[in-house]
DNA sequence: AGCCGTCTTTGCGCTGGCACAAAGACAGAT
DNA sequence: ATCTGTCTTTGTGCCAGCGCAAAGACGGCT
């Protein structure tokens, strides 16, 4: 697995694509993603598990990933995805705790790696790296402000549109019946991530379905009005 | 205001303390704090306005700091506080967007300011600066992070629990009677905090002063037996 | 002292959405 | 084809906690 890494040229854009390499000089660019390792993951392997040391730094190439949390009373909470040119781990690795969470790769996953010494030694020498990751974090961080608030203060059903709504931002492929969110996604995932329960959600996506705002199938959802997602997402629902 | 500031020595030996100057050699603390503007803020004031531009940095020397979030509807939502030693907006100045929520002082307060632009160029300068910057946004997201797992799984008794708990260790005063929650906090502001209305906090409290767990008053709280608080925060209630 | 505004408590009715249960649907394995 | 496990739907009961209302308590101001 430790094998040495050739970095083709047109890996070398894909790297300069990522948040976290942004404004950075092309020969800086080579030099540090030679300091990396290239890893594969298949569907469903995982990335690092809740609790392991922190102690590796993630960029993900190719893939999507799932970040869960297992509650201690045995409740699992979805906490965000990752797709490709995202820095997985940055928040332990930066803290040097242990991984608060777990990392699933929900497709086959193609990453970078550093270790973490190393990748401070790398942030020390060119600031570049660390005022990007903590911008990628303030991003973040703020996103997860506003689903605090969302989940605090909306209800179950606006919270389901607008987790529908960010995923389709996030993943969302658009077809001719409207805007699949590109990823197999159970009444369990949404749920865990609107902060409600599967059957909820269930009722829920049957009530718009009968209106024709989505079409689900079995770990699917296609939007089909996205307009009127969004009306139940901000507004006050137009009645009726 | 834009005086310039002078730098007394036992001012610096706060500043170290600051998570942003952790392992800062002192000349470039100096330095560093040379180019920053020092401003008070009286009780009841703010430093900042939610959507204002996000244009400047500040660290917390004195006093504390209560950030606020207005919902489009009108709810409001405390979201943090800060206490002496630590940044604050910087997420919004890292990310360039508008502040997304408001920083009132709930005492006196004291804070030195740094331009957004000026703090960029010595992040770029001082690579530890960017380190220091995400590690503390790093554990502030890991922060949030639980406090939205709480929220999504948790019931309402064992959420005001442990925010109570969290707000002991920010501003936590021990005396006789037990650890008094050392600010201003009105049943409103512990709903806000704790996602739920200040009726269902003000039952709750009521019960818990019962059971002598905690002394309550006009906008205070102290906890009397912070064992049998973190009993209920974690555990499932000892029946009875 | 008296007034006023804010903070707090408590009662009461109501409902959103949780919990459990049971049945159907679909995918993959053998 | 059949089995098995997971995913989904839907019905039903129920309660935690919200929302309103009304009254008391406290602090600040003039």
């Amino acid at each position: 697995m430790n094998t040495a890494t050739i970095i083709v040229p047109s890996r070398l854009d894909l790297l300069a694509q990522c948040s976290l390499f942004h404004n950075i000089a092309p020969t800086i660019l080579t030099a540090v993603a030679q300091t990396s390792i290239q890893r594969r993951y298949a569907r469903g392997n995982y990335i690092f598990h809740q609790s392991d040391r922190a102690n590796a730094y993630y960029v993900l190439l190719e893939g999507n990933v799932r970040m869960t949390q297992l509650t201690p009373e045995g409740d699992q909470v979805i906490v965000h995805f990752f797709t490709p040119g995202q820095g997985v781990g940055i928040i332990a690795a930066l803290g040097s705790f242990n991984y608060p969470l777990s990392a699933e790769a929900i497709d086959d996953c193609l990453v970078m790696v550093w270790n973490r010494a190393l990748m401070m030694q790398l942030m020390e020498k060119y600031p570049r790296l660390a005022i990007n990751a903590a911008t990628m974090l303030a991003i973040r961080f703020k996103d997860m402000q506003d689903r605090f608030r969302e989940l605090a203060t909306e209800r179950v059903e606006r919270r389901i549109a607008r987790t529908l709504l960010r995923l389709a931002k996030q993943v969302g492929e658009k077809n001719k019946e409207g805007i699949l969110i590109n990823m197999p996604l159970s009444r369990r995932d949404l749920a865990e991530m609107a902060g409600t329960t599967l059957y909820t959600v269930s009722r829920t996506l049957s009530q718009w379905e009968k209106k024709g705002l989505v079409k689900t199938g079995r770990e699917q959802v296609i939007i089909c009005s996205p307009h009127d997602l969004v009306t139940v997402a901000e507004d006050l629902p137009p009645s009726k």
